[in-house]
DNA sequence: TGGGAGTGCTTTTTT
DNA sequence: AGCACTCCCA
């Protein structure tokens, strides 16, 4: 035990060590939080405090979980396999897989994972006539999500206007047709399963008193349901470890409610609140950005890295002419890394947003310097593995009309929109699913459609006493989808992954599978399918391999590399216009993101930014980042001078504008100027000449607008 | 049925 | 610019 806590440092020590009482740790980045959270644990368990199966560890990716598994199986001598160690949704998953019927739910209920939520929508909208102008299915989604989120049902929705009504009402729908499938969307596994253990008094009780010692990952990205059902499970006298940093939290897009840190502060009344502020990772000047950017946020917990590394190399900041310009430097600047020896896995190029990758994917590859792209297409989200899980799904709930629709006519049988128009309306009547309507068509296409009705039936009878990876292999060979993709001229990565699925399921059989399968009454197949919904796979190829990384600063959370760049530290770009547009806490969020951006540099940091970039096929002139001037001068090495003379124009501080050709006027990008009712602001692009002229201003307080010159006043200030 | 043309959108993303 | 999606025709 004495080596579980050597080496931890004097608050790190504490917060593994704190008796049985709430607990929220305040973990800067890098500095120990993953380390802490699995010590704790180990700690407990070893001092025999507890018991593993009264452990209850919460994270919010499948990568995190696996992380904490590892690193506690390394800790102690224990069997963390059946230890409830997850995400929220794959262990609210498990909880209504154990208790399906105290919720409703057909025993192998699926889940449906954002497409084919939206899918349903889509389907759902369009058979209840709604104009899909006015309610976008995307937004219905987003509608239901959100309500969810907050725990309400559509019952509990308010509406104040006749369009919200609309939309509560769609809601209802929604929630029947899931009901009437027996598939349950991301968040419903999540509010089913707290609506399961409020109302059910004994199962409620059983598990309070069975986890003692709740702990929590990332807890400020955990929404307001999330919140809600950790209180509940530890409502029973269990003690919640929480730990978060206020300061990465960068979800609020998807319902993260920083707000949740300082209401368990409040809720907890007495919560050791413990700061984790010393930073293993990056040298004294990046924390020193990073320190001084994150001041400038409001409502802060308060907290503030610091290093003994020493204060390493001055920050690197490049501005380029263009977007080109700023990769070559960039890739240039790689090329050099790597002759000096630096890994290229341990150089990460991070961006905004993810159309900023393509330029700098053309001048790696033009530079013949081997890199990986981050957040593409997930293997479980590829369509031919979507297809294949489809007749999966239909073995197991043949109600699953999402499922039935995606490949009822996939390999083609000749079973067009008109047959399935008669269907659905035929299922719409007799309140079925589309597969029970199916028996009741007649005529041609009924002989179709009955055709592949059968084809479901005898594929079922037929793999029912087979182990999973051969059902799987069954179904892809009989459904006609390996026939299908032999075919097609560019099937053969799409054949290649329908192997992968079926090595996947070997694999989970063998792993995974034994422990769901006792958990879970479903089956294996059930189990299997469950998995993929949950697990997206991050199966990208050529893993391992050296490489420089790519990625958006939101996928870069918890990583950490050697040398970082920023690009794009543009104005409008980062910090996203429509973020700024959002207002103080929309700026915040960004402010944050920024902050993520730069603690992930180890040894060598690079601001980059362009000052004209290609965006929507136009050519923006761009004003470089307001968080470059966040940071002292002192902290940063300039490595150009401006290229073009600057018209010396002061945009919100000392940080400089952009410049180009004058439009009319004398108006040009870059100018500050003034307009009656949107205030000051900055020229950030123009477009068209004399008449036409319209220029794009970046209000400090009204945001970014289009202004065509013919109208608008805008006096140079 | 399937492809070609026309249309519209475009921050971030996990489960 | 690029991509996804829809619509319409052969």
């Amino acid at each position: 035990m004495s080596d579980l806590l050597a080496n931890l440092n004097a608050p790190q020590l504490q917060s593994v060590t704190l008796p049985p009482v709430h607990a929220l740790i305040l973990a800067g980045a890098g500095s120990g939080k993953t380390r802490v959270l699995t010590t704790r644990i180990a700690w407990l368990i070893s001092t025999n405090q507890l018991g593993p199966q009264g452990v209850l560890a919460v994270t919010f990716t499948n990568k995190a979980a696996k992380e904490m598994t590892a690193r506690l199986s390394s800790l102690v001598p224990i069997n963390v396999r059946g230890m409830w160690i997850g995400t929220f949704h794959g262990l609210c998953n498990r909880l209504l897989r154990a208790h399906y019927r105290e919720v409703g739910l057909p025993q192998s209920f699926q889940i449906m994972d954002s497409a084919d939520q939206l899918a349903m929508v889509k389907r759902l909208a369009k058979n209840l006539g709604l104009d899909d102008e006015r309610f976008p299915p995307r937004e219905l989604c987003q509608f239901i999500n959100a309500h969810k989120e907050q725990g309400l049902r559509a019952a509990q929705a308010e509406a104040y206007d006749s369009h919200t009504q609309k939309r509560v009402d769609f809601y209802v729908e929604y929630e029947n047709q899931c009901n009437r499938e027996g598939v349950v969307d991301f968040a419903e596994l999540l509010l089913r399963c707290y609506e399961l253990l409020q109302r059910n008094e004994p199962l409620r009780t059983h598990y309070q008193q069975r986890f003692q010692q709740i702990l929590v990952d990332e807890f400020q990205d955990t929404n307001r349901l999330q919140y809600a059902w950790l209180q509940l499970l530890a409502g029973g006298g269990a003690k919640i470890f929480a730990v978060g940093d206020d300061d990465q939290s960068i979800y609020r897009f998807r319902g993260a409610e920083v707000g949740n840190m300082r209401d368990f502060e409040r809720d907890y009344a007495g919560a050791n609140i413990i700061r984790l502020e010393q930073n293993y990772r990056s040298h004294g000047n990046i924390l020193a950005a990073a320190n001084a950017i994150i001041k400038f946020n409001s409502d802060r917990l308060g907290k503030n890295l610091w290093t003994d590394a020493g204060e390493g190399e001055r920050i690197r900041v490049f501005e380029g002419v263009s977007d080109l310009d700023e990769a070559r430097f960039v890739i240039e600047e790689i090329r050099e890394l790597i002759r000096d020896g630096m890994t290229p896995t341990q150089i990460a190029i991070l961006y905004r947003s993810n159309a900023q990758s393509r330029v700098l994917e053309h001048e790696l590859f033009t530079k013949a310097i081997p890199y990986k792209v981050y957040g593409g297409l997930r293997f479980f989200e590829r369509q031919e593995i979507k297809h294949a899980l489809a007749y999966l799904r239909l073995l197991g709930n043949p109600d699953d009309d999402t499922a039935f629709l995606r490949v009822v006519n996939f390999p083609t049988r000749g079973i067009g929109a008109r047959s399935l128009e008669n269907l659905q309306a035929a299922a719409h009547q007799t309140h079925s699913s589309l597969y029970n309507a199916a028996a009741s068509l007649s005529g041609k296409a009924g002989q179709a459609v009955g055709a592949f009705i059968r084809l479901i039936e005898s594929l079922r009878l037929e793999t029912e006493k087979l182990p999973l990876p051969e059902i799987i292999e069954h179904v892809i060979e009989k459904s006609g989808l390996a026939e299908h993709y032999r075919t097609d001229k560019e099937g053969q990565e799409r054949l290649e992954n329908l192997d992968e699925l079926i090595n996947a399921a070997a694999t989970f059989v063998d792993d995974d599978g034994v422990v769901m399968s006792v958990e879970g009454e479903g089956g294996a197949l059930a189990s299997f399918l469950a998995h993929a919904s949950l697990e997206s796979g991050e199966h990208q190829a050529g893993e391992g391999q050296e490489a420089v990384q790519l990625m958006t600063v939101h996928a870069a959370k918890g990583l950490e590399f050697d040398a970082v760049f920023i690009t794009g530290l543009e104005q409008g770009l980062f910090p996203h216009e429509n973020a700024v547009n959002e207002g103080k806490d929309g700026l915040e969020e960004e402010r944050r993101l920024m902050y993520v951006a730069i603690t992930r540099a180890r040894q060598r940091l690079y601001l980059c930014s362009a000052q004209t970039r290609m965006l929507h096929g136009q050519t923006r002139y761009c004003v470089p980042s307001s968080f470059l001037g966040e940071i002292p001068e002192s902290l940063m090495l300039r490595l150009n001078k401006r290229q073009k003379a600057a018209p010396a124009v002061p945009v919100f501080g000392d940080f400089g504008g952009g410049y180009a050709e004058p439009v009319v006027d004398g108006l040009r990008v870059g100018l500050t100027v003034e307009h009656a009712k949107f205030g000051i602001g900055v020229i950030v692009a123009t477009e068209g000449r004399g008449a036409d002229a319209r220029v794009q201003v970046n209000f400090a307080s009204n945001g970014m607008k289009w202004l065509a010159l013919e109208y608008a006043k805008l006096t140079p200030v």
